[in-house]
DNA sequence: CTGGTTGCAAAACCTTTGCAAAGTC
DNA sequence: GACTTTGCAAAGGTTTTGCAACCAG
C-alpha cells in the first residue's frame, strides 16, 4: 500500500467501543485485534509494531508480528488508529483520537507531543502563505529543541563567547 | 548510523569545486564519487540512491549501489549533500547548497520546494510558541496541498453542498 | 458453515557492512 | 607504496505477502 486510506479520526473511548465500530463494518473482534487495542488504549505514547507483538514486554500476551501489522493497517483504515514516523526507526502507532501532533528534535531526538489546537495558529500561517494545510500527525514538525539550540549557541561562540 | 554528522552546508558551484573541498579533507576524487556529484549538480530535484546507481536511467555510467550510499554518506558528512525523506519511499539526496525546504502533500504526494527564507516567518512563529527551531530540510512540512484541500471540501459537502 | 483472521515462512524493500581487489595521490 | 575506495556478496531492520489452518459470527 502506498497510502493508507485517509479516514476521519474515529473516537472510541474503550476497547469495547472500538470493537463495536469494527463490527459495524463487518470486521471481527479476534483476540489478537483486541490485544492491539488494549495496548493502545493503555499506552502513554505511540508504540512500534514490534513492541505490540511482544505484548509490551510480557505485560500482555504476545502475537505474531505480521498479524500485528495487518491489524494496525485495518484499524487505520477504519480510522481508529494512526501511525507516525518520529525519525529513522520503525513507524509508531497510536489511537487516532485524541489527535496528537508531534515536534521532534533532530539533534537529541526528544519528542514533544501537543494537542492539535496548539498548532492551529501556525497552521493558519502556513495556510495563508502557502495554501497548505499543515499536519504534524503523520510526520512531525522537526527541528532543534530549546536545549539543543542553546547547546549549539554555546559551541559556535567558542571559548570566548559572551564577552 | 543514527544521525549523520550535521555539517554546515558547504557551497560548491561545480563538480570541480566540490572535488576540491573533498581533497582539502584528504578524501579522493574517484570516478564513482564524481558521478554522484555530476548527477546532483545536473538534477532538478532530489534523487534516490538507486537512481544515482543506475546512472539516471543510463544518461551516466552506472555504479554500485553500496558505493553510492557510502559516497552519499561521505558527501553528507563533508556538508556537500543533504538527504530528505519525502514520504514512505527511499531517502532522496541533493546538494546541500542552495538550501531547499520542502512541502509535501499527504494526499497526492505533490512536492513543493521552497527557498529557506520563504519559511522564515513561520519558523519565527514556531520558535516563539514552542522554542523549537523548525527545519523542513530533512523531513518536510507535510499537509494538504491547495488542490487536495479543495477536493476534500467538495466531497465533504455532498451533492447538495453550496446551496 | 462461511469468510475473516491467524501463524509461519518467505519475500520485498531500503540501507549497511565485510572483505579482497582496484584505484588515487 | 600507503591508504582510500570500489564491487560484490551477505546481512540487517522494517514491512508485506502467500497460504493452509483456525476461529468468529
Amino acid at each position: 500500500m502506498t497510502t493508507t486510506h485517509r479516514s476521519p479520526a474515529l473516537v472510541a473511548d474503550s476497547v469495547e467501543a472500538a470493537v463495536e465500530a469494527l463490527r459495524e463494518r463487518g470486521l471481527r473482534a479476534s483476540a489478537a485485534r483486541r490485544l492491539v487495542l488494549e495496548a493502545l488504549f493503555g499506552a502513554e505514547g505511540p508504540l512500534s509494531a514490534e513492541r505490540l507483538a511482544e505484548g509490551l514486554e510480557g505485560r500482555l500476551p504476545r502475537s505474531d508480528l505480521a498479524s500485528v501489522y495487518r491489524n494496525l493497517e485495518t484499524l487505520e483504515e477504519v480510522g481508529l488508529v494512526r501511525h507516525v514516523h518520529l525519525g529513522h526507526g520503525p513507524g509508531l502507532y497510536a489511537l487516532a483520537a485524541p489527535e496528537h501532533e508531534y515536534l521532534v528534535c533532530e539533534s537529541c531526538h526528544a519528542v514533544r507531543s501537543v494537542a492539535k489546537e496548539e498548532l492551529d495558529e501556525i497552521r493558519g500561517q502556513v495556510l495563508e502563505r502557502f495554501g497548505f494545510e499543515a499536519r504534524f500527525t503523520h510526520f512531525p514538525l522537526v527541528g532543534l529543541c530549546p536545549d539543543c539550540i542553546e547547546e549549539s549557541r554555546d559551541h559556535e561562540g567558542g571559548p570566548n563567547a559572551h564577552p
